[in-house]
DNA sequence: GACGATGTGTAGCGTCGCTACTTATCACCG
DNA sequence: CGGTGATAAGTAGCGACGCTACACATCGTC
C-alpha cells in the first residue's frame, strides 16, 4: 500500500486498537497488521511518535509496567479518546462515502 | 470534513474528474464539490498546484484556450494518467477495505 | 555466540494540502 | 458609473505528519 495514504487516518486506527482494552505499542502495531491482513504494516518510527502525540493530546494515557524485568508502556483510551474515536469513525464514513462516490466505478451506459 | 484526510487521495480524485473528458481547473474543482454533495470543497490553492504536479508527473496534459478573450487552461488525461487512475482506484479499494475493517462499527451493546 | 523476535525510542527529511494573497474578465444591480 | 460576486488562474510560505534510518535492550533458539 502506498505510503502516505494514511495521512489523517492513523489516529483513528490507533485509537480503535485500544478500544477493547489497554495495549502496549508493539501490540498496537501488531493489531493493525493482523486486523488488516498485513496491508497496514507500519514502521515503529510511525507508531511510537503517533502514540506520544495522542497522549500529548489527551486521547490516551500510559503507564509503565515491568514484565520479567522489561519495561512495557501500556496505553489506554481516555474519555476524550473514546469521543475522538467516535468522531473519527463518522468522519471516516463521510470521507469514504464521498471518495467512493467520486472515484467509484462509473455506472456505464448500458450499451457498453 | 477535517483538512488533511485527503493526503494521498487527491490525485485520484482529480484524475477521475478528467475521465469523462477534458476540463479546466475551475471545472475540476466544481466537479468535486458537486459530486461529493459539497463535502469535498477544495481551495484553489490546493487544486491548481496539484494539477501542475500531475502534469509534471506526466499524468495529465494541458493546453491553453482563449474563450471570449479569457485564458482557460484545459487539462486532459494522458495514457499514463489513465493507468494511474486505475491504480488509484484499486489502491483506494484496498485501503478503504482495510480501514473500514479496523475502524468499522463494533456491534454496540444494545443500550446506546 | 550469533541471530531474530520483542519492545521502545529519536533525529531529521520530504511531501503535500492549506492559508492568504494577487490578477483579470464578465454579468448584474443600483 | 461603481460595487459586488462569479468565473478563472496562479504563487509563496507554512505546518502537520508519516517515513527512513538509526540506537538500545532483553529473551529464546540454533
Amino acid at each position: 500500500m502506498r505510503a502516505d495514504v494514511l495521512k489523517g487516518h492513523l489516529d483513528g486506527l490507533l485509537l480503535s486498537t485500544l478500544e477493547d482494552g489497554p495495549r502496549h505499542g508493539y501490540a498496537v502495531r501488531k493489531a493493525l497488521v493482523d486486523g488488516s491482513g498485513g496491508r497496514i504494516d507500519l514502521p515503529t518510527g510511525t507508531v511510537y511518535p503517533a502514540l506520544h502525540r495522542l497522549e500529548r493530546a489527551g486521547l490516551i494515557s500510559s503507564r509503565w509496567l515491568t514484565v520479567d524485568g522489561r519495561q512495557r508502556r501500556i496505553y489506554e483510551l481516555t474519555t476524550d479518546g473514546r469521543h475522538a474515536l467516535g468522531a473519527e469513525r463518522s468522519s471516516w464514513q463521510e470521507f469514504a462515502t464521498a471518495v467512493s462516490a467520486l472515484l467509484g466505478e462509473k455506472p456505464w451506459p448500458a450499451t457498453t
